[in-house]
DNA sequence: AAGGTTTTCTACGTAGTGTAGAAATCTCAT
DNA sequence: ATGAGATTTCTACACTACGTAGAAAACCTT
């Protein structure tokens, strides 16, 4: 897998945020909205499709999102949910970890009271 | 922060299981002796002194590795443990989800009874 | 069949990484 | 103090990923 690039990454937001399938100009609309990844920017900028639709090709490539090629304005979506997606990546990273159990324990000691309480109640009492 | 190459990530796992603070030249000769990345790839290959100074430098500059200048043939460490690395990777893949708690409930699913058994002693009874 | 729309191909600039030679710096023995 | 060998820094190049988009090809629709 990997980490996205930052261009991906907002896509990949949209289609996460966005349940239907969606067509790349449509996307473009809703990249030209979003706000400026860094402060002070003047952004929304105005992508050219080609540029939305060489990103999402790369993204298919990565198998992160689908697309109905049977209608024509091909429909684009992700083929996980974020928090899906996200809870892989944390694996992959733990995964490469000998001491999984330590990497666990200061894990804990980070997540907040809340999240504690939370993941107390998903693991039960074993 | 973000993820390493392959050799970077190579010295570090040398810098990880090395408590000592130890010169490029050792790690060089412990690097001719890991096992190939890839099966297969008859590796082994000796690489130049310099390769492994240049990447010591960035991560170095990465904030992963620090030196000691004072003495001449420099000695170089890992500033944290990779667990405390690990964990801080994972922390960091997590906060970048609005959805905390719905990737929380994912990866929970995915953790092995033993490590589920050790997450719930760490987290106590809140 | 032509023209607009959509997709694919091709391409370039930038940044990160693997790799290492050349050049600069340092240290020790004489 | 000086020269040789060891060490570090500088510079450089190839390769890949990503952002970006024009040119070209493929596809409808009238």
């Amino acid at each position: 897998m990997a980490t996205l690039g930052e261009l991906e990454r907002a896509v990949m937001d949209l289609l996460w945020e966005h349940p239907e399938a969606i067509t790349a100009n449509a996307l473009r609309d809703l990249l030209s909205q979003r706000p400026p990844a860094v402060a002070g920017g003047t952004d929304t900028k105005e992508l050219a499709v080609t540029t939305v639709l060489t990103v999402l090709s790369r993204l298919e490539k990565k198998g992160l999102v689908e697309r109905e090629r049977s209608i024509r304005p091909h429909r684009y979506r992700s083929v996980t949910s974020r928090a899906e997606h996200t809870a892989e990546l944390m694996l992959e990273v733990l995964g490469s970890a000998p001491d999984r159990e330590a990497v666990l324990a200061r894990f804990i000691g980070t997540v907040t009271d809340g999240e504690a309480t939370t993941l107390r109640k998903l693991l039960g009492r074993g």
